[in-house]
DNA sequence: ATTATTTTGTGATTTACATCACTTAATTTA
DNA sequence: TAAATTAAGTGATGTAAATCACAAAATAAT
């Protein structure tokens, strides 16, 4: 635990901190699929991601799902440091996409560490930040690109987030998380290969063109 | 400047850091329509809302607009506050839509008041956690609703946020903010003025049911 | 090996919204 | 007051995406 948190952190916490962190921090490895929040939890401390690739989804009153983003290693959920500080429910659903390593940091220490070290301030503020822009990334594919072209983000997105050329899913799984049917994005996927960008594959498809 | 501070913000901040506030921060009147941040501005403080309401759209690369949501009194720019301790850009524009006062806080007390003050971290993280929600609702609307259905929420929440049973705008102006176009929106308006939820007039549109 | 299940392909049809083209009404300006 | 401008109404048509219905592969289960 102690070497990837400083693989992956001593450039952003300071020593005290990763020492703090070691003592008080859980380890917990994710098996594909594990689900590590879900709508309505009330969280009692927030996730620090070591490995591994973490799928937040906002789901309606419908049961009907929308992708939001992609967490990756040195990521941290920002929607369960609001909740575990205000005590609030949390408001996503997050996914282990493939195994994954986390630390858990129990929310006493959260508002603690604010004072005591300025590599957590920066490092609760950018990570605000960089969910924002996720959630406005998210709002401009949403408001401003057609089908096809939210398709293609979403494949070179979720190829660079699990560091693969190849993604192994289905059709169906796509069509959740874009909030579509199967049968569009079959279609749209035989469009996306005769324009060579992509190779179909059963549950894989092969990305030529980024 | 410190009344209207006290009246909306004695119940969130200290009385030192409210005196502080009134030191260091500039108070600023915002006409109606007035741009108050604009895409690609890098800030040198965030602006704390006294009075008014503040209109955040994000533009693509077409120049085309989309509505993220609306501030109001005792609200800050989360946005803004990213943007200003990173140095970075910001990525919306803020338009008051009408007549508004802010206080100025320059960037060099924000976190400077993060170790001061338990009641700044709170509120800022508090402001984060709203505008992530916000953003949620954003995503919820464009991902799961229908226009009428979303051109309802827009009235109702405007209205709100306005502090007005009417609204007076025109319907091109309500296509910009939701990103579709005019005939559409007066076609949804009559619609939804048969079913007897509003009332239309010139510039003018009178809700009746909330 | 045969059957069942999952995944993908594809035609046909419907629908919400976008776009075009033009009219009517209200308001402003000359 | 007439002309110009702005706001709103409305028919016709186009199009992306949703939905239905079913077939063909590929894989898993018996």
């Amino acid at each position: 635990m102690r070497e990837k948190l400083e693989k992956y952190y001593s450039f952003v916490f300071e020593k005290e901190l990763i020492d703090e962190i070691v003592q008080v921090g859980v380890y917990k490895k994710l098996r594909e699929n594990e689900i590590l929040v879900d709508l309505g939890d009330k969280m009692k401390g927030i996730p620090l991601l070591l490995e591994g690739a973490i799928k937040i989804v906002r789901e309606d009153k419908n049961g009907e799902e929308i992708l939001l983003y992609f967490l990756e290693r040195g990521d941290t959920c920002a929607s369960s440091f609001a909740s575990a500080i205000s005590n609030g429910k949390c408001g996503i659903r997050a996914t282990a996409e493939k195994e994954s390593e986390i630390i858990f940091l129990p929310k006493e220490k959260l508002d603690e560490w604010m004072l005591k070290y300025k590599s957590w301030r920066n490092f609760v503020i950018e990570s605000y930040n960089i969910r924002l822009n996720e959630m406005m990334e998210t709002i401009d594919s949403l408001a401003f690109m057609n089908m096809s072209e939210r398709l293609y983000k979403y494949l070179t997105d979720k190829a660079q987030i699990m560091r693969e050329t190849s993604l192994n899913t289905t059709h169906q799984d796509i069509a959740y998380d874009m909030h579509t049917s199967r049968v569009v994005i079959s279609r749209l996927l035989k469009q996306l290969e005769n324009e060579g960008k992509i190779k179909l594959h059963r549950n894989k498809i092969e990305i030529l063109e980024f």
